[in-house]
DNA sequence: CTCTGTCTTGCAATCGATTGCAAGACTTTG
DNA sequence: CAAAGTCTTGCAATCGATTGCAAGACAGAG
């Protein structure tokens, strides 16, 4: 050592006010020169801390389609920079729900996820829990969540088409969607409502479902066009990557966008910026607003106090995948 | 407690020999009644083991072109369901260099980085430190790494270029490419030993750098076909998504594909496979043989046996972005 | 010179597990 | 019945930090 006991080293690498200056100066010179690299296990161990958050993404190996959403990787990135602003790591786990054996093993302070998930299983967490998730409000949640409003941006992008002339409007969405706690339905809710307060009927051969895989747009789009010949726009409300599918698949049908169909997406994923036609889509603003307040309301419950769930503002994304605005 | 003492319960909890099976039983059931999670921060700090370990990925919030590349969500993806199944965690960091810190002050047990980044911070690191790298082999390389064959895929698909005819074939590669411990700079040995091979010069104006980010291949393009208007095929070495991005803008040159330009890519990104004209690309087999080999090899440097750098085979994908083999 | 107060520093407990060693109970053998 | 051996269990140290409390050194006041 340095002559000196461990509780004055403790205190002085802690920069104590109980420690003699000339005494902390030493000390920390010495460490410094030694590169001593403080034990953070230990450390952690004491003080009941790990300043580690899990995050909660719902990839699997199994499955590409999920290896595969860019929205995934943008969301890990920016919550990722807010975590270490605050000093915090990232341990990332691949699953669609949380585990609390993390919490309750000391391995991390608390938890992010991708997602409500099973929405009933994050209700049922023990009080306390600290918890932020990525998504719209659902009633009775009893969590904190962050998000944008899904139903009233998809409304907003239906009424985008509609403004646009367009009468035939199809929706191209997930297997969950009339399951009332995903997002999928609010997006679907979203676009019956544009629909109702134009006066339009709701017809269901409009409307196509499908899973995840972007790859999945190939047979939607064969599917939607079958069944509804004279479509005139399309919102693929399951994203941008699917979008992309959907508009190549319609390419080779014989059909030109934005003038025989116009196509709105969802997420403003990059690669549907400089595509064949610009995509028109719903951004998420996760890497402007939503990965700050996400790590913010967590750091909240963290230090004990209350955060309530938050609905930002998405943005409506206007390219040329609808044509001009008539 | 159950009356015993807490040796008696942390071995009958480790299926220890020593304890009567019975005791063992009855212990047992009274921690899963009691939902008894045992304290990983206790146990890891005791055993001098974290059963995590840091992904080193060089992405950042601030360069959004990072957040776009689909091979770093597959990269981490997929390692993290190797080291899952090995019963260890994934802590994210995204920096271009590991931390050593991170290591000495208990936190992570190894180290598994995307790329080299700078290949001489790492060669200088304390010997014994758990790390592989996702990456070619350099030359005087001390530590281990696992990927492809840089060169002699580049060299095979420029080849495959060459047997469809090509004989102006364009190359875009990033900034990096003249430093000898780069992949890009194998990718460009490749194409050029494929064409001295084949008794064609090396012509600079073929030749077209950019940064990593994909719209940087509309520019790449641009350059590329006014100083070389009559190139025929194009190999971009940056990747799929830039690759998709000069597709397109090759097309709003009013350059027909594969007739006029064949295009070659590189990661097998999934966006890819089902674009306008699915894409001729690289494959790294990182989801089915890169992830595992990675995490095996650091499994044994942790276990601080030896594992040596090793190469695995790559894939030349070909679909029709190169036309059909005349 | 003594008493009190301020500054520094060290002692020792603590966090929650694991584990070498000792010791008690019980069984087997001579 | 005693000695030796086998099975179980508990004691206590340990990992590397933090921190409440005690105690020593020193200065200033009375």
């Amino acid at each position: 050592m340095t002559g000196m006991s461990t509780s004055t080293v403790s205190r002085a690498l802690n920069d104590s006010p109980l420690i003699n200056d000339e005494t902390k100066q030493r000390i920390q010179s010495i460490a410094r020169d030694h590169n001593y690299q403080i034990h953070l296990g230990a450390r952690n161990f004491r003080l009941k801390k790990s300043f580690v958050v899990a995050v909660v993404i719902p990839i699997e190996a199994s499955d590409a389609a999920t290896l595969t959403n860019p929205f995934i990787l943008e969301f890990i990135g920016s919550v990722g920079f807010e975590l270490r602003n605050n000093g915090y790591d990232l341990l990332l786990i691949q699953d669609r729900k949380i585990n609390e054996r993390y919490l309750q093993s000391g391995l991390v302070d608390g938890f992010i996820q991708l997602g409500h998930g099973d929405y009933p299983i994050l209700n049922m967490l023990p009080e306390g829990t600290p918890l932020a998730v990525w998504g719209p409000p659902f009633a009775g949640q009893k969590y904190c969540s962050v998000g944008i409003d899904n139903w009233a941006l998809s409304r907003a992008a239906i009424e985008h088409l509609l403004k646009l002339g367009r009468r035939n409007i199809g929706l191209i969405t997930t297997h969950d969607h009339m399951n009332v706690t995903t997002e999928a339905n609010y997006r679907l809710q979203g676009y019956q409502e544009a629909l109702r307060n134009a006066g339009l009927p709701i017809d269901p051969s409009l409307i196509v479902s499908t899973d995840w895989n972007p790859s999945a747009g190939i047979g939607a789009t064969h599917q939607l066009i079958e069944q509804a010949p004279d479509v005139d726009a399309i919102f693929v409300s399951s994203g941008d990557a699917m979008a992309l599918v959907v508009m190549e698949t319609l390419r080779q049908l014989g059909r030109s966008m934005p003038n025989d169909v116009a196509i709105v997406g969802f997420d403003n994923s990059s690669i549907g910026e400089t595509g064949a036609l610009p995509l028109t889509t719903v951004s998420q603003e996760i890497r402007t607003v939503g990965a700050k307040l996400l790590v913010e309301s967590l750091m909240r419950l963290i230090d004990g106090k209350k955060a309530s769930t938050q609905v930002i503002d998405g943005k409506l994304i206007i390219r040329s995948s609808c044509g001009a605005v008539s």
